[in-house]
DNA sequence: CATGAATGAGATTTCATTCAT
DNA sequence: GATGAATGAAATCTCATTCAT
């Protein structure tokens, strides 16, 4: 008997389809709920070409965490050899200029949850974020935010989290949130605060 | 032959310690994650007997929802009339003194995209936001943070998202945060802000 | 929604039934052959009820290699202490008088490998296999089989392979096979044999 | 861009190849675990290839039962010529001298049962079994087992039947069972019989 | 001849829910 | 009120087979 075949692409293009499948999956609707079968059709495919390209959905999702770590440190990085501000970090992370793709990272606790289950990409998770302080560290010292009163760690983990929290609630209630007004509310309060007046001089970013 | 049951509580009790059992493994689990038969077992209870005092599980997660929102939107409202500063929030939605219990709000992004997927609840979820919202504002206003260049809103939504960035990473990587001294940070910043400074005279609480 | 349900019988009663299911099953098709829906519905029920019984497929699998080679043990042990002949140990093995239940020793090579695969059935079987032959050394050395030019671990490795090769035949292909007719034959080789002869005196069983 | 390919051998080349690599898996792992991909991979080819050489799965299966009993018939055809005792059938089944190499026969009971399942092999093999039988009639009565309180063909099914058992246990339990020493034990029982003492005079091989 | 991406049927397993006792 | 055996729908995964290149 005869079947119907979706046309064929490269293992790599596949790949890609499906991890950027997988993905907007996850972030939308959490691992669990998320099956093989929906990421599979999203691209015109089968649950069966899917184990083709992937051993099982954790692989996917292990590729995906890493991926997205990747991408995270990658952007934190370069940010930080261009005397960012902490405010910088949250612009470029939520992509420059305030416009949010919901597709592009997946802050997602779910995600997370899932990941911190697992030794492996628990142990790789947490020195990523300790990669992300450090360069964020690197970035703010280098434009003047060094200070005594605050501990650089300290402010690095306050981004973040304010990052992951502003990400969510815009995931879940998107219509409530302004992200770019967010970023800009975090930008003035350091901006005009007596800590780093001093040290930064004038704080045209 | 006979079989071993629990003693018959009555039914509030039960349901008490069925909507405890749920919220904590809902928080550390995810709502999909977690089973019926868990729930009950917690409790020393088997599953049939869950029925007996829940529909199913979804009105249960209702149930929960309405009861941490509530308890949400109570202790906003209570700190609302104590002249409190933003850090204030955190510090009470933290439960006083920097010790975090796990199981007392269930803010977990999982939670959340479970209940935005339900209309009704989203409805409910929604308001209650606006409501915690206008809790803040009373507040803060009230205790010289009405400032024209800040729209309390906004900073309400960042106070907010802020509290739900720190309890995720608290959650997830609880050996990387900490709390008191984030909750200091964020008061430290607003205190030394030009924006506050000559409005507000003098900041102790 | 209503649903028919079964007649409920204790889990005691239900492992039982499924454990019976299941060997005849892996007998006559197989382990991979065998489905766990084929093996639930064999005694009326679903899946599910299966998964409430045994943790998953191989499990019972396990239970039920203990079984038989238990069964198999106690059962040489019996004879071993009755004066048999090798012959005897056919005899009661092929269950009295050459009446084969087909669903009494799994004795299968499918069985078998699937088993061989898991090193802690592998062990168990390799120590069962043990005691079978001291049993079975045990049994004949009293009656008269000991003879210098005859190892009786060959002698038990002879015979239990013989009813190995004799039970698949018979499973295969019964209508070729005649099994009281080849227990015959053996008894009647050893008996009118001058290695056992002089040493045993009269023959009669 | 160009794809790796194995050098192009003749269909008949290949056909053998993959038949040899079909009887090996199917001996070690019987035919439901054995994978079409694997087949194929053992010679170095990929599934796609697998069915230009061969319709499906079944098929090779076919084939494979053919070569294996007309293999089987043959040795057993070739040494009826030659004066045989019964022992000499299962050393020739064995290979001479005991060296047993583990790919030649594959007589597997999931290859058996498999084979049982489908009628058109099933005739096969029972005829093939028949002359198998017939064979060791005719070689065991020209040197002088013939015996009326014998049956030849209950002998030849206990032979046959034997060397099931033993090549089992030599699959399943390598270390525990010595061939060699098996077949000694069968021929040292035969000799040494009142049964066929008289009737065969001197019994050197 | 051979590749390798794709299919689809079917197997194992999970779990919310039901219900007789 | 509670038990625990049973259901059934849905999810993950396997693998024989197809087919464009």
């Amino acid at each position: 008997m005869s079947i119907k075949q979706s046309p064929k692409l490269s293992a790599e293009k596949r790949r890609e389809q499906l991890l950027s499948s997988a993905q907007k999956l996850f972030l939308k609707k959490g691992y669990r709920r998320t099956t093989v079968d929906e990421i599979a059709k999203k691209v015109g495919l089968t649950k069966g070409a899917f184990y083709f390209h992937f051993d099982n959905k954790e692989h996917i999702f292990f590729d995906l965490v890493k991926l997205v770590l990747g991408n995270y440190m990658a952007k934190t990085k370069e940010i930080s050899s261009q005397n960012p501000s902490p405010a910088d970090f949250l612009r470029v992370l939520f992509e420059e200029k305030g416009e949010c793709r919901s597709d592009n990272f997946c802050y997602n606790i779910d995600f997370w949850v899932q990941a911190m289950s697992i030794p492996k990409i628990k142990r790789y998770m947490n020195n990523s974020f300790k990669k992300v302080v450090d360069n964020f560290i690197d970035g703010v010292s280098s434009s003047g935010y060094k200070n005594s009163k605050i501990n650089l760690k300290d402010l690095a983990v306050f981004t973040f989290s304010l990052f992951d929290g502003l990400w969510i609630r815009h995931v879940v209630q998107p219509s409530i949130i302004d992200i770019p007004a967010q970023i800009e509310l975090f930008d003035t309060l350091l901006k005009n605060n007596y800590l780093f007046k001093n040290k930064r001089g004038n704080n045209e970013k």
